[in-house]
DNA sequence: TTGACTCAACATCCTTTGCTACAA
DNA sequence: TTGTAGGTTTCCATGTTGAGTCA
């Protein structure tokens, strides 16, 4: 008896020549009642064909690529690289590796790619991520490189794809790889991203990522669809001998009177809202039911926009912007990314202290300029809301001030990350300068994402 | 090829001290 | 007794992105 396997609109199909086979039995295959046929999820394909190796059935296997790439690397992995290699190697060629910005995630995954040798795809957030990646995979293994998304639509063995552009091409050409490679892994927990994982074949599957965890949990999902955590390092473990040495300064502001005023005015109306309404917080969905109830209660609607206010008041206090000063004074001759949560206080600062402004309404070409000056230190300071905070290639600097942000333990790694690359000479040392406004709910917001 | 636009998706958005049901 | 986790649906606003369309 032969049983084949085919990769069919995101799905491997079980076809079989006897009758002693059930695939039904078989991890994850159903029987499509339209068709008649036989199929699993594509990303069930290996567990599928090793069950059928197990029972010693013949396999026709029309879904492995059966291409080999002769890929050789360059580099020199550093020991804990190897060591990231050689977990997910251990795990079966599945699994996240969990390190920080800055410290070679890359050339694991182009190591993963030498090793295997398999036809690759790399999936990536950003059309920024697309060109970096691109561009490193055709200096290092000399091939041409195909890209799915960023306006192309070209496949290769080795090919990049934003997360968009691999959901579309998905049923297409989802059994055409023998290794899957999430960058920024902790985007697949987004409820549309997850199909991309499940409707590529590849049996092989790495995830990378500097904070794998989400606060919504679904960072479980992420290891079912790639694998576990098989390798971390963190910030702390890595700086010194691979990243720069760093500090992390507090600096408490007041709001003025006036400022203060409106703050507790504005918070006021929020937290009599939330006392009357009965409303605790104690479980994540506490916040979701206040947005819910405001779809058709206008006090609930009334206490989300208040509280929408109070944060702009102590996010953009004034005192920040004078504290910004000192802190510009201080670095004059060393280069500083200043992060804000609000495009407003990009563009006032932008004006005040004459600082390149990026934010979500720069356009590409603007983006481009004013970060390569600010790499030749032409442009010794940016400031940008959260453009910079994720999927953009950065040059490196050693000051970060961070006016404002969220309660995010993911972006203010990345921000962090934004520093740590290690200066020429081996000696830096970066600061991250955090201002928080006293007496306010920023104090929670910045004890939180730490 | 480009730029401007629309659209859909993703992420964050959170108070203080208290109720209830259930498991260890 | 003590400690801990927690039930609904169609979503207030802001910032950012990629894809698609059209001029």
């Amino acid at each position: 008896m032969t049983v084949t396997l085919r990769f069919e609109d995101g799905a491997v199909v079980v076809s079989s020549d006897g009758d002693d086979l059930n695939p039904t039995s078989l991890p994850g295959v159903e029987r499509d009642a339209r068709t008649g046929s036989h199929r699993a999820p594509a990303r069930r394909y290996r567990a599928v064909r090793d069950a059928l190796r197990d029972r010693g059935a013949d396999v026709d296997d029309r879904v492995a690529p059966d291409a080999r790439l002769e890929l050789s690397l360059r580099y020199d992995l550093r020991e804990y690289q190897e060591a990231a290699l050689a977990a997910w190697r251990g795990n079966d060629e599945r699994g996240v590796v969990e390190l920080p910005t800055g410290s070679g995630k890359t050339v694991l995954a182009l190591a993963a790619m030498a090793e295997l040798g398999v036809p690759t795809l790399v999936v990536v957030p950003t059309v920024d991520l697309l060109e970096q990646w691109r561009r490193e995979l055709e200096s290092e293994f000399g091939v041409p490189v195909g890209q799915f998304g960023g306006g192309e639509q070209r496949a290769a063995a080795l090919t990049v794809a934003t997360y968009d552009s691999a959901y579309l091409r998905a049923e297409d050409v989802g059994g055409d790889f023998g290794l899957i490679v999430f960058d920024e892994v902790h985007h697949l927990g987004g409820e549309g991203y997850r199909d991309v994982a499940r409707l590529f074949a590849a049996p092989a599957r790495l995830g990378l990522t500097a904070t794998f965890e989400r606060p919504d949990g679904a960072h479980e999902t992420v290891a079912d669809l790639v694998g576990p955590v098989v390798f971390e390092r963190d910030v702390d473990a890595l700086s010194g001998e691979h990243l720069a040495e760093y500090d992390v300064r507090r600096i408490e502001v007041r709001l003025s009177e006036s400022e203060r005023e409106e703050y507790e005015r504005e918070q006021g109306t929020f937290v009599e809202y939330v006392r009357d309404a009965g409303i605790t917080f104690s479980s994540g969905s506490d916040y979701q039911e206040l947005v819910y109830r405001s779809g058709n209660d206008p006090r609930a609607r009334e206490a989300l926009l208040a509280k929408q206010r109070a944060r702009e008041v102590m996010m953009n206090a004034d005192a920040k912007v004078t504290e910004l000063e000192r802190i510009l004074e201080r670095h004059r001759d060393e280069r500083v990314i200043v992060f804000t949560a609000h495009t407003d206080l990009v563009y006032r600062l932008s004006e005040r202290f004459l600082l390149p402004a990026i934010t979500g309404e720069t356009g590409a070409a603007e983006r481009r300029e004013i970060l390569g000056k600010f790499r030749d230190g032409e442009y010794t300071r940016v400031v940008s809301a959260n453009v910079l905070d994720e999927g953009v290639d950065v040059p490196d600097a050693s000051v970060g001030v961070v006016i404002s942000g969220t309660g995010s333990e993911r972006q203010f790694t990345q921000r962090l990350g934004r520093l740590l690359r290690p200066g020429s000479d081996g000696e830096k040392r970066a600061v991250l300068y955090e201002l928080v406004t006293s007496e306010t709910a920023e104090e929670r917001v910045a004890d939180r994402r730490r």
